[in-house]
This record gives structure tokens, C-alpha cells and sequence, in this order.
DNA sequence: ATTTCTGAATGAAACGCTTAAAAATGTTGA
DNA sequence: TCAACATTTTTAAGCGTTTCATTCAGAAAT
């Protein structure tokens, strides 16, 4: 690989000059500037990115921190970030931290080693020290904990309201709502949405709450216990994973959806569309919450100011076979 | 940050003695190695993993470039690579493709860049010329298409003919194939299992033959289509998104899976559990390929030699309702 | 007493780039 | 003619490491 010197050389010139013309900066006569071009082509130059990182202490590299790119949420956020940052010509680094606070304290130690200009997380665990004690930007996303990071999430504690609401207006009386892990935020705002709006109809009752940990299988358990000891009409799922373990249950006891039990359930992810019957769901913007976090951290990364720090994308009930009964549908 | 220099004016020696107490090379006085140690402990100092990359020309980082990690078949697989690799303190930069060489290229220019140690390379269109004079190592994954590189696949050809034999086996004898892209190596080598099988039992119908381009909703439109105009009773979808595809069409068409059509995919990723009726497919071992990509790519970077360069790995007939008919269930 | 060897530590060059400061050159106007 | 200034280029220091060559002290060998 030729270096800045080998061109330096064959143009004849001092390597000053040749940077000078790789940055744009600095006075170049237009005939010596021709002169490095024709040399940088004719050795097919490309300048070494570590040794500028290592002089300007900036990579052109993000981290981006994710529970696990094989959870079906996550493909399309991470899609969505690399999209927006690949026009910044940015590149990203990726790193699962499954939620443990061990892996993600390392990630961000090596990230930080390698002078990444920019982190985009997405967790919840994570205690300030950890976190606020770094010197590079950070956008949270998906899951705010610390209000002094810009920060994007779609409305977890409306969209839970919505997701069961609807079921009311199907009909459902009986609305069982599936939780997610108690750790995770968005899991606990999605159940204060279901509480306060069961509380609001009148229909609050504890025992509706079963426990599914954001996961098929055990959404499917739990359900078909629940089904064993209380009467439920519709089951609001925390995420559509979940929503798709509670379909197998019903299936499997021999009832109807949504006859007998309406399903709703959270994210939108493309599954929704592949069951059947093809369920409801809130969808949030998945690609538009990653595109968004992306640009902030581009933003601050550049030192423009933002307009907003927290950003509380909207979701949007889509209707689908699960959820529509004679009176709807 | 504290710098080697730092920790060196701390512990009274030279750098070059605390680079020798970091790397564990080189004489150092036990005494003077705890000297060391302490001023490190004090100073939180972390070496600079730019620096140090300058000079080795080694990054501890590889890339990876898919076409499209929101498509499922690959964030398992990405998952595997960012596991391994991770156990060997390295760092996955992501790269999606779009199966674009244009992508494809500058990523690669990007990466050599960046030093990385090695890439794995999930593609089939890149010419030789690009990648074969890159210096670092390469492994390719899933769609091989260089036999100078090392490679991971899973046997395409071999899991075709099985999952068209089944279909024979459960006693379907007007079979289709919904085809994926022909620019896709793997999918044409599915293809040729397919017509080959046919051809064996006397079954070869090139009409039967439907393009779906791994696509849910061209799969179904195709389907929907082909069913106008022959009969099929039994359906091979090139991978398990065309076959939710399939199912979507047979069931808007009013006709049972799998009494009267019976459906088999390809790939063997979590969706197929959670249609109804569940799919039958032919499992590839996703998380292993992944896996065993980036061991291989790991030996390649640490100069070890291969014992094998190519591996085919086995595919697995997973037989759920689908394909469950009378006879076998 | 001189040479040789070994363990321990250091100095300085190198990795490939950027940039501040210095130097060289050219231009202008009094 | 010369100061004042603008333009162009070079020199050299520095980014934070690693490593080669060297030094040094003391022990062993001659």
C-alpha cells in the first residue's frame, strides 16, 4: 500500500503538500495540486484512516449496543442505523450485550479504545457512572433511563392505553395483558398503560396480568395456565413475539381468534403479518426510531446543536384478523 | 486520558518498560513490573488501541458484510459471528450489501482502510478482481463462489432433493418450486435439487417451476397466480419467507395445508414455528455457519492452518403440520 | 585483569498521518 | 529600493504505541 510519502515523492513535493490537497486546506498552487493528483492515481493511493485517527482522535466509527440482533425487533433498527450513518460515511461496530451490564461495560471500554466518535445504546441497565463518565456522545434509544443523553422511543405508555382501548371497543371485557421482563422499561411503561387504562374502564384486575417475559415459549405457557384459572376475552401482548406464543395457546385449547379471544400485540415487526390469522398490533417506527437516533448522534458528533434532546416517536393501532370481530370487520 | 508515557513518568521508568510489562515480553524486573502495575492501577490507564494499531497494522476488528440484516435468515448468523469473535477480543464492523457490488466494493475499500484483520463475506456477485487481491483474510459464507477462499456453506443441493422427495413421500405428485433469485448462487443450487429429484421420479414440470425472488408477497402473487393455471399439490419454497408466501395464497384460496397442498421452506429460521400450520422446512444450522465462519476467519488471522478450507455443512429435514398428512401423522 | 555473558532498562526510530511554524518566493506600493 | 504583505512550500513536531539497538551492571569465564 503506498503512503503519503511514496506520492509525495513521485510528485516531487513535501508530504505537508500532499495533505494539504487530500484535506483541502491550506494554499496549493493549481498546478502542484494536479501534480499530486496524477500521483495519487497513478499509486493508487488511499490514505491510512488509522494514522488520521490516531493524529485527529476521531474514526468515523460509531458503536451501537443492542440486547441481541437475533430478537426480531432489532434487525430493522440496526438496519436503519447503519443506512443513515453510511452516508455520513460513518461505519458501525456492533456489539450484543444481552442486557448484561458486565458486556455492556466492556463493549464500551474497547469502543472507547478505539476512539469511536459515537455510541448509540439500547438498554436499561446501565448505571450513570458507567455511562456519564464518557466523553464521546450518546443517543439512547428504544429504552431512556438517564434524562441527560438525547434520547429516542416510540409512546410505550400510549400505545399500551391504545393496544387496550381497542380491545374494549371490540368488546373485550375480560383483558388480559402479556408483560414483559419487569427490568426493561418499555415493558413496565406498556403495562402502566394497560393498568391505568383497565383502571379507567373499570376493569382492573390484577390476576389479568401474566407474565411472559418477552418470550414465545413462555408467553404460551403462561397463557395456557391463565386460561386454566380465569375467564379472558382478549389478551393485549407486550410484544408480538409474545402475542404470537399467546395465539399458539388459544389455538391449541381449541378456541377462536378472535371469536372467542382477540389478540393485540407491540412492535409491529414483519411476523405480524405472517401468522394466522394475521394479527393486530401497535406499531412503532421501527426504522424511523434507528434512522432518528442516528442523525442526532451524527448531529452531536458534528457539534450541531439539537433542536430537541428527547424524542417520543408516535405509534399507530393497526388492525388486522386478530382483533376483528363482527362489529369492526 | 492517561498515555503510556504518563503511567512511565509515574512508575520512574521508560515507556519502553511499561510496553514491555503490557505486552509480556522482554525482561522486567519483578520489582519493577509491580512499579508498573500500580501507576497503570492508579492512572486507570487503558492502552490506545489506535496507537498500538498504527504500528502492528492489526485492528482486532473484522468486517462483515450481508446483504441485508433485516432479511431473517441473517441476524442469527450475525449473532454467531459477534459471539466468537467476540471471545477472541475482536469487534464486528457490520456492513449490509444490498447484494449491491457497488456497496460491496467501497465497504471493502473502507475496511481495508480501517485495517481490519479479516472479512467475512456473505455474497455471490463480487469478481474475483476485487476481492481476490485483498491482502487480508476472507471467509465466505453461504453462497461461496471462489474456491481459493475458505468457505462455509450448508448443503443447498443436497437439502432440495430431500425436501422434494418428502413431499413425493407424503404423497404429492404435482410438486412446484418457488425460486429464489437466479443471480443467487444458493438458490439456483436449490433449484437444480429440486429438478433433479423431479427428474428422478419421473415428475419434471418446468411450468411448475414459480419465481418468488425471496420475497413473502411476490411468492404469494406468484402462487396465486401459478394456481390459476395448473394443478400442484405440494409446494417447495427456495426459503421460508416464500413459503408464509405460499401459505398466505393457499389459504386466501380457500384450499387446506396440507390436505389438499402441502408446503415445505428453506432455512429453518423461527418463523417457521410460528405460522399455523406450523412449516415444514429444510433447517440449516444458521448459528453454526455463523459460528463456524468466524472460527475459521479467526485461524486464518492468527496464521494457524485449516484442515479443511471448504465445509459443507448438513441440512436437516424439520417436519411440522405443513407436510403432515394421513400417512405420517 | 580482561573478556564474555546475561538480565534489566533505556533511547530513539518507526507506524502514516496532520498541522503549526518557518522559510522561500512573488507582488505591491511608497 | 525596501518594507509589507500574500502565496506557496517545507520543516519538524506530534498523535500513542512497539521494538530494535544500545547501554549498563554484575557474574562468570578465561
Amino acid at each position: 500500500m503506498a503512503t503519503i510519502r511514496d506520492v509525495a515523492r513521485l510528485a516531487g513535493v513535501s508530504v505537508a503538500t500532499v495533505s494539504r490537497v487530500l484535506n483541502q486546506n491550506g494554499y496549493v498552487n493549481e498546478e502542484t495540486e494536479k501534480r499530486v493528483r496524477r500521483a495519487i492515481q497513478a499509486l493508487n493511493y488511499k490514505p491510512n484512516e488509522v494514522a488520521r485517527t490516531l493524529f485527529k482522535k476521531t474514526s468515523r466509527t460509531i458503536g451501537l449496543i443492542v440486547p441481541d440482533i437475533s430478537n426480531p425487533f432489532f434487525p430493522e433498527l440496526v438496519r436503519a442505523v447503519e443506512d443513515v450513518t453510511n452516508i455520513y460515511d460513518y461505519t458501525v461496530i456492533l456489539c450484543n450485550s444481552d442486557e448484561k451490564t458486565e458486556k455492556e461495560k466492556e463493549y464500551i471500554e474497547v469502543l472507547k479504545q478505539k476512539y469511536v466518535d459515537g455510541i448509540i445504546l439500547t438498554t436499561n441497565q446501565l448505571e450513570l457512572a458507567e455511562v456519564s463518565e464518557l466523553d464521546v456522545p450518546v443517543v439512547v434509544l428504544d429504552r431512556p433511563f438517564n434524562h441527560s443523553f438525547p434520547s429516542v422511543i416510540a409512546d410505550n405508555y400510549g400505545g399500551a392505553r391504545l393496544a387496550t382501548r381497542h380491545l374494549y371497543d371490540i368488546g373485550c371485557r375480560k383483558i388480559a395483558h402479556l408483560q414483559g421482563p419487569s427490568h426493561v422499561v418499555n415493558a413496565m411503561e406498556r403495562f402502566n398503560g394497560y393498568r391505568d387504562e383497565m383502571k379507567e374502564l373499570g376493569l382492573w384486575d390484577e390476576n389479568l396480568v401474566i407474565l411472559g417475559n418477552y418470550h414465545l415459549k413462555q408467553a404460551k405457557e403462561a397463557v395456557l395456565q391463565a386460561f386454566k384459572e380465569h375467564q379472558i376475552d382478549g389478551i393485549f401482548a407486550g410484544n408480538d413475539v409474545m402475542a404470537v406464543g399467546a395465539l399458539k395457546a388459544i389455538q391449541q385449547l381449541g378456541l377462536r381468534v378472535p371469536e372467542d379471544v382477540a389478540i393485540i400485540g407491540y412492535d409491529g415487526i414483519p411476523l405480524t403479518e405472517m401468522t394466522t390469522p394475521e394479527l393486530s398490533t401497535i406499531s412503532q417506527p421501527i426504522y424511523e426510531m434507528g434512522a432518528m437516533a442516528a442523525r442526532l448522534l451524527m448531529k452531536r458528533i458534528e457539534g450541531q446543536p439539537l433542536e430537541q434532546i428527547h424524542y417520543v416517536l408516535p405509534v399507530q393501532l393497526i388492525q388486522r384478523e386478530s382483533t376483528r370481530k363482527g362489529e369492526k370487520g
